[in-house]
Parts: structure tokens; sequence; C-alpha cells
DNA sequence: TAGAATGAGTTATATTATATCATCTGCTCC
DNA sequence: GGAGCAGATGATATAATATAACTCATTCTA
């Protein structure tokens, strides 16, 4: 039940060793589930790990037919209930723009984030830009404004992306 | 054709003059389109007239709705063909987070604005947030991110409700 | 007048997401 | 042990959002 996922996609040709990398969060997910008392399931960490598979957003569907081979019940409520629960426990974000999911690396705490979508590769970073966010909370002030939750999503061309184009 | 479309909605309850700002809205899109040499047809300015019935995200098919009285043979890709249209120009903003639109108050220039979405009254209010704008392009600079498009949006409380609530 | 460009009509379908009711599983309390 | 509860999942259906692809009409202009 917990097979670690045959390796359909390209692993991101950055440097970073990406096993490292998912196995870190996967482990932090384990441990805040267990210090919050929540159940991190067969199919919530199934649903993690294929999401953690690369760095891009994933799309609800996506997810649904990668995990049919592991879960044949698997039905659009399965997984959106698996998303449902890793986005309360902030252990991944939505991507609004996208529809769809990608993992935080900033597991369950400070769960809002500069997101930086590249168009070419679909990598998603994560930053926590507090510069950005004090300047969003003096704005809120101003405004008169109580900000719940936000969503702050750029497009555009990585770093990577951005030097191989231009040469 | 171009009835001022019945009142379905109920005005927002600030003090503002409704009726001239959409007034406003509207004519500052016409001269726009006119400068451009592009062409704000029937239905796309009806269509536009609808987004400006109030300052809240309007669904693509509430608009569908709504704009059927007025043009019978409406289907959804009539609808997503002028907000496709609307957004390019810079006539409307698409909320991201709600899938929905709504107007846009710089009609036309400045078109990446902080969206402060009120969940009680659902108003959408438009700030250009120059402070914020400034720190994101600092973050892409460190992250060595070129943005093309930036959707930032924030939901919570309007000052408007978030007093009426502590009351 | 042919042909390109643009907008709109029409039909079909893809994609994303939720509602609802039934069932199962593990736990607690008696 | 069994009743009752809570949380998770199964199962079915359908709602809501969005696009594709092809046609036709209009306007402009070469």
């Amino acid at each position: 039940m917990k097979t670690p996922a045959e390796p359909l996609f390209t692993p991101p040709p950055t440097t970073h060793n990406h096993q490292q990398c998912v196995h870190n969060a996967l482990k932090t997910a384990e441990t805040l589930c267990v210090e919050r008392g929540v159940q991190l399931t067969s199919i919530r960490h199934q649903v993690l790990e294929l999401i953690w598979e690369s760095h891009k957003a994933v799309k609800a569907y996506e997810l649904l037919d990668r995990i049919k081979p592991l879960q044949n019940a698997a039905k659009p409520a399965t997984i959106y209930r698996a998303l449902d629960f890793l986005i309360t426990q902030g252990l991944i974000h939505r991507v609004e723009s996208l529809n769809a999911f990608v993992g935080c690396r900033c597991s369950g705490r400070q769960h809002e984030q500069l997101l930086l979508i590249c168009k070419q590769c679909e990598e998603v970073e994560e930053r926590t830009a507090s510069q950005v966010m004090q300047a969003l909370a003096e704005e809120f002030q101003r405004a008169g404004f109580t900000a719940h939750s936000k969503a702050v999503e750029v497009h555009g061309l990585c770093q990577r992306c951005a030097g191989l184009s231009s040469e």
C-alpha cells in the first residue's frame, strides 16, 4: 500500500538531492501529524508523496490518475479530501492561479508564502519574503483591512530558465 | 440591446455614488478602446456593465445568466471571450482565488494590484500598494526571478464589515 | 471581388470540484 | 462484549468552471 511510487516524472534538473528532499518532507509531515494527533492515513500519505514527486504544481485529476494503481477505488472525492487535509495541516499549498497543488517546504508553520511559478520548467519556488509580508501588513493597516488568508503568486521565469533562454 | 440592466443586485452600502462610478468606468473603457483601435462591441460592453453592477467579484456563469435576457444566443464561450477581451484590455481583473471577475478601477493602466476581498460583503477593493510591489520586485531580484504576471489576493474583512462585527 | 482579420454562433466536451448517503474502523464507556 | 460515537473512506451523482473546433458574418483592403 505504501509503494514508493514509480518515477513517473522527470526529476528537476536542479542539483538538489530530490530523494532526500522528499524524504525530509514526508518525515516532517509524519512527525507533525503525530504531534497534532491527526491521522496521516495511507491515502493522505500517498497523495502527499505523489505531490512531492516534483516541485511542479500538480492537478487534482493528475493525482487521481496516478493514485489509481495504488488505490483502485479512488474517486475525485478521495483526492479532494486528502488535499483538504494536507492543506489544513499546512503540508501543501494550493496554487490558486493554476488550480493545482504543490508541496510546502516550510511544513506546517508559516503558511503564507510568496510562490514563484516558472512558466517554462513549471517549478514552484516558495519564499518567505518577509519584507513583502511586512509591506502587505502595512497596506492592510492603511486600508483598515483584517487579513485572514493570502495568495501571493507570481508567474514568470526562474533563474535557471531565464539563463537558458537568454543564451 | 444596451438595456441598462435591471437592478439584480444590492447596491453596495458604501456612501459612494455607484451610478457615477459605473458611468465613469464605462466611459473610460469606451475611450480606451477607441484610443487603442479595439472594438468594445455590444456584447463586451454588456458584460463589462454587468460586472460593474457591484464591486463584488462575479462568476462567469452568473454573467451568462444575466446576459441571456439581452443576448438570447449567449453561451459560455460568449462570456469567456468577452472576459478574455476585457482582461487583455486591463478593464477587469480575474480573481484567481475565486474564479471570478471584478471591474478594474485603474482601467487599462497598471494592472497588477493588490486585491482585498471581504469575506462578508464580498466586495473587492483594489489597491496599488506600491510598497508591496516594490518589496516584491526586490524579492524577485534576490531570487533571480523574472516576473511576468502577479496575483496578489487577500481574503479577510474590510473596514466596514470588521467594524460592524466587532460592535 | 478575393482574401484576410475579427467577432460571434453553435455544438460538444474537457476540467475542476462538491454534495450526499452508505459503510467501515477504531475507540470509549458502560 | 456491545452500544454509540467520531473520523475516514466508498460510491454515486452532479455541479461549476472552462475550452476546442468548426461555421458563418462582417468589415476592411489590396
